[in-house]
Parts: structure tokens; sequence; C-alpha cells
DNA sequence: AAGAGGCTCAACCGCCGCTCC
DNA sequence: CGGAGCGGCGGTTGAGCCTCT
């Protein structure tokens, strides 16, 4: 059996919050902070359980929050970061400012997987992955690997801030985003990397970066560091 | 105009993992 | 070491709103 749930105890309001329950969380958070959610309810006033009043800030109170529709990019953001981790909207969220997980869960389960689905021809050779349907149906770009689509976002968000300094990063036909070269030295020839990232290259002084063509292999290596490189990434986040 | 069905999204539920004792 | 307490997460629900017929 698995422990009861914290509402269960008598007295204990369900339900859609009131204007004047949300001001006393606000208030309370705003003069005492949130460091014991279960006492909080208790010290605040409030005949809620503990759970329900972080769900209620985090999901709606914080003063960070977002509102609105998202934008394209953001769907954009959110199809290519669920292709890399899956259903892990905290982990989606974290790479959203002011945009909940709650609220990506959301958006989609209605919007984006909707799009996706009734975006996908029968007629025409069905793509593998949803962001490729994606990418296909809005972008006209050729069919994209999870990699190459969030290679492409981040080529685009290069060429963008390139732009404005002058500076060209793209380097290659795929439009590969030049990270710094040391990071990818320490990042890819680290203790443990996998023999073909080790063997394709003589050294760590250069890299090729031919070897990181769409050959399918490869690219499952690269999806391979690019989780491991999210998580360590999402992982420094507060 | 009104009823049915679909859609949206805030909120709940139950589980998991971490921390502390 | 193990159990309790707690925060956090992902899945699910359902009330209210919208659209269609």
């Amino acid at each position: 059996m698995g422990r009861a749930p914290c509402c269960e105890k008598m007295g204990l309001k369900k339900g859609p919050w009131s204007a004047e329950e949300d001001q006393i969380l606000i208030s309370h958070i705003q003069k005492y902070g949130h460091g014991n959610w279960r006492a909080l309810p208790k010290q605040a006033g409030l005949a809620r359980c503990g759970k329900s009043c972080r769900l209620r800030w985090t999901n709606y109170l914080r003063p960070d929050i977002k509102r609105g529709n998202f934008t394209k990019e953001e769907e954009d953001t959110i199809i290519t970061l669920h292709e890399l981790l899956g259903n892990r909207w905290s982990a989606i969220a974290a790479r959203l400012p002011g945009r909940t997980d709650n609220e990506i869960k959301n958006v989609w389960h209605t919007h984006i997987k909707k799009r996706l689905k009734t975006n996908q021809s029968p007629q025409e050779s069905k793509p593998k992955t949803q962001t490729e349907i994606y990418m296909n149906q809005n972008r006209g770009f050729s069919p994209l690997s999870p990699t190459q689509s969030l290679i492409s976002d981040l080529s685009g968000s290069a060429a963008e801030s390139s732009a404005s300094t002058g500076e060209d990063n793209r380097t290659d036909d795929l439009g590969f985003l030049e990270i710094d070269e040391s990071f990818w030295k320490e990042t890819l020839f680290m203790e443990g990397s996998p023999a073909p990232l080790e063997s394709a290259h003589s050294g760590p002084s250069e890299l090729d970066w031919s070897f990181f063509s769409a050959d399918s292999a490869m690219e499952d290596n690269m999806g391979f560091w690019f989780r491991i490189l999210m998580q360590a990434d999402l992982e420094e986040l507060p």
C-alpha cells in the first residue's frame, strides 16, 4: 500500500483556488518564502495541503511565469527537446524560461501531438520521427533526425547571434554550430567515450568536422552525446 | 436557441528518489 | 541500514468553455 494522499485529512479544501487564497499564498511566500511546503498552509492559514500550495505557486502564481500562447519557436523547442528527452516535462520546462512543466505537458497533449498527427500524410513515405514530420510540414526542410533538428536549431541561434556580431559560426554544409573547440575536445574525448568517437579521430588536437556526417550510426552517437550534454546541462540548472 | 460533443488547462493522484534521523 | 518525511515528477481527471449541428 502506498502512502495515503495528503489531502485526505479532514477539512482540507480541494479544487480551484479562490482569489483570496491566491493572495494569502502570494503574500505569505513573499514574506517568509517556501522552505517547508507541508508546514506552509498551516502557517499561512490556508485550508490546503502543502502539495496543493506548491502546485498552485509553481504552476500559476510564481512571478516569473510567462502567460499567453506558446510561440512557434517555443513549440519547435518542445518538439526537439521531447525527441531528445521524452516525457521529461520538467527537464523540457527548464529549457523554456517562464513555462511550467504542467503547461508544456498540456500544450504537448492538446496542440502539438495533434498537429504532428494531422501533418502526417499517408501518401508520403513515412518520416521516422515526430520531429521529421513536423519539420517536413512546417519548414520545408528535408527530413531531419532529432539530432539534426537540434543542431539546426542551435545553428539558427548561432547564425542570428553571429549576424549581430559579424562572425561566421557555421563551418560545414550541415551548418553545424561551432561550439568552442575545447568544449568538444573535453566532452567527446572524455574517459568512457564510445569507441567510434575515439577511433574516428587521430587525436584530440584536431577535430574533423566531416566526421559528423548524416550517417545513421553517427546520428545515434550524436544523439547519445546530446542526451548526455543536455542532461549535464539541465542538472546544472537551479 | 439549445443540446451534444470536443477542447483546454488547472488541479489532483500516486509514485519515486532524496535526505535525515 | 532502514524507515519516515518531504519535494518533485508524470499521468490523469473533470469542470468550464467553445464549436458545431
